[in-house]
Order: C-alpha cells, then structure tokens, then sequence
DNA sequence: TCTGGGGTCCTAGGACCC
DNA sequence: TCTGGGGTCCTAGGACCC
C-alpha cells in the first residue's frame, strides 16, 4: 500500500458493503509518494518517488489518497502521550519529538518502555525509540530498529555503533554533502571521524566542517527545546499543467490570489503578521526562483499580501512555462504585539 | 507522464549607517 | 588618484528535514 494524491482515488464503498480501493497504476498526475508500506518498499518504491515512477515498479499497489486532518488527530495523540510520560518535548515534524529524559527519576530503558505503551494505547500505533545523550546520536539510534524498536547508545558505542554507518544517515547530511564525501572517498560516519578538524573545514568550509567532525564524534549540545516562534508561514502549489503569463494569465492571477487568501487566513487564524512578502516560481525546467518584497509594517489581509504578491512577480522573467506557484510571509510578529506599540517614533541625537 | 508541500537555517553580496 | 571598520537589513538561492 501506498499513499499519494488527493481525493479522487479514495476508496469507494461498494454495494456489498466492501471497499474497494484504487490502484497504483492507476494514478494520474504529479504527485509523489508520501510514504509506502514496508511490503511496497521492497518493491523499490519509496515515500518522495514520483508517484507516476512507482506506478511502474509496483502497479497493484493499493493506493490511498493523503488525509492531513487525520494525521494531525493522530500526530497531537501521539505527542500527548509522550508528554504524559517525559513532560519536555521538542516537536520535529508530524511523527517525531525528542524528549529529554534526564530529570526523570527512572531507569531509561523503562521510560522508553512506557513511551511506546502510552503512545500504542493512545493510537494503536508502534513507533521507535533511540536513547542516547544528545539529539543526534538519539535521532541516529531510533533508526537502528525499525519498526516498533528500542535503542539505547552511550559514548562508548561509537566506535562500533555508530562508526560503521553511512555518513547520509546523519541528520544534516543531505544528498550534497553524501555526494562530495563520497567523492573524497568518504562514505562511513567513522571515515569522516578519521579527518581532522582543518581537513573538513578545508574541504565543507570552517561552520559545516567542524560540525561534520563534531557530528562524527557523536558530539552534540542542542538543547531540547520545548517551543520555538514560527519564522514564516507559506503555501505552495504545483499546477494540475504548465501555465504561461501569455496565455494563461487570468489563471495564474487566480491562483496567485487563492494562494494569498490561504497565507492570510494561515496567518490570521494563528494570530501573526507578516512583514517580508514573497513568492516562489518553478518554471518547466524545475529551476526555481524566489523574489520577496520587506513592507514598511507588518499585514495579514489577502488583499494586502495580494497586492505585495504581484509587486514580486513584476520583478520575474516569465517566458517559460511555469509548473508551481509560491506565496509566503516571514518576518513574522505578534499580531498583538503589534497593536500595543506606540505608532510614534521617538529619535534621541547626542549631537 | 519525473520530481509535493511546509518548514528551518546558512551564505553571500549590496545598500546603508555611524 | 586611493579606498577603514565595524554593524544591520534586505534579497536570492540553496541545503536539508519531515
């Protein structure tokens, strides 16, 4: 089974009571793949593949439509009973937190224990735990025993735990980074342990360099942070087809509009407002391109964003196709905040 | 008929200020 | 007729993550 795309091939109640459910061949559009199930994995699909490219691999894969609303139930279930566990929690995405169990008067093997009951009798769903004693070694480990396993690493396990591992498995080593590794004939986490702090800042710069070698130490002092103030707030969409300012302009701008509309409200309904305005083009080709615009005060209204919007896309070379549209606003404030600032300005010169 | 959507963080150049 | 030394803000792009 895999998961892509929206709605339309939802699974369909048939007059005996049954479902039935859509195909994998049979999607139709630009979709990619959320995530897959471990039988399609061994396929050869996986979750970001376009859909239409795992259709070939794995055709009679059951195909389900993405529902957001039910992974966000699901996702404000599991991270309550984490809570209920270990109270400081740092959210990561959907389906990951790190918790720091450090002040807890427990053996850790037993609070990891209790994490994965607490989050099965809260979902029904099986999740991993890494325990480690920093962020990145715990991120590392969860990944060990997968699915519904418990991994504990301590300092001393680097070496045989850790060293051997593809350097890509470390979180903030992305394609790029594996790919120029690779090309100085690096591909273990224990191969870039072996280089020098001046060899890697050499070869990845002085910040990515001493952090590559830090990482492969297993060395990591982030603090679990419990909330962070979000730092932009966007919507984006890929086009069902191409469309080109020439002859699609009305629905561009329409588009464009809609997408404004989905900011302001995302903003709104949040209680933010926003001060840099910008937009996002993919063009046919994939290249893609970002122009923004930083207004005198902070708004949240569709119209506001709308009119910013199109100030951005004047600044655009639009003569290819373009396949995905972009709108966002950063340089976010209190939208409360704002309003009990004095609208004076006071300016003291010691001249 | 290749390649989603929502984010964060970093870098680098230029404008501008004192 | 040679060219400071901070600093902040703005803009654009890119790597990376879930």
């Amino acid at each position: 089974m895999v998961v892509a795309g929206h709605r339309a091939h939802a699974p369909r109640l048939k007059q005996d009571g049954t479902l039935a459910f859509s195909r994998l061949k049979e999607y139709v559009g630009r979709g990619v793949l959320t995530t897959a199930t471990y039988e399609a994995r061994a396929l050869g699909v996986h979750s970001g593949m376009p859909a239409m490219k795992a259709a070939r691999l794995a055709p009679d894969a059951v195909l389900l439509p993405v529902n957001f609303e039910l992974y966000r139930r699901f996702s404000r279930l599991f991270k309550d009973a984490v809570r209920s566990v270990s109270p400081i929690v740092e959210d990561i995405g959907i389906d990951e937190v790190y918790a720091d169990v450090s002040g807890l008067d427990q053996d850790s093997t037993e609070i990891a224990c209790r994490l994965r009951t607490a989050v099965f009798e809260a979902t029904g769903l099986t999740c991993s735990v890494g325990l480690a004693p920093n962020k990145l070694l715990a991120k590392l480990c969860s990944d060990i025993q997968k699915p519904n396993g418990i991994t504990t690493i301590t300092m001393d396990d680097i070496p045989t735990k850790i060293w051997p591992m593809p350097a890509h498995r470390v979180n903030g080593i992305g394609p790029k980074a594996s790919a120029k590794l690779a090309s100085l004939g690096i591909t273990t986490i224990g191969e870039i342990a072996e280089r020098d702090e001046a060899w890697l800042a050499e070869n990845f710069g002085r910040r990515y360099g001493l952090w590559l070698f830090r990482a492969s130490h297993g060395i990591d002092e982030r603090p679990v942070v419990t909330y962070s103030e979000p730092v932009s707030m966007s919507r984006e969409t890929t086009l069902e087809r191409n469309l080109h300012v020439r002859s699609d302009r009305e629905e561009l701008g329409q588009v464009l509009t809609r997408l404004c509309e989905q900011v302001a409200s995302d903003l709104q309904r949040r209680g933010y407002i926003g001060r840099t305005i910008g937009i996002k083009l993919r063009f046919d080709d994939f290249m893609t391109v970002t122009r923004d615009l930083t207004l005198p005060k902070p708004i949240s209204e569709a119209t506001a964003l709308r009119r910013a919007a199109g100030q951005c896309l004047l600044r655009v070379d639009l003569t290819r196709d373009i396949r995905l549209l972009g709108v966002r606003a950063s340089a976010l404030e209190r939208a409360d905040a704002f309003k009990d600032q004095s609208p004076e300005q006071l300016t003291l010169d010691l001249g």
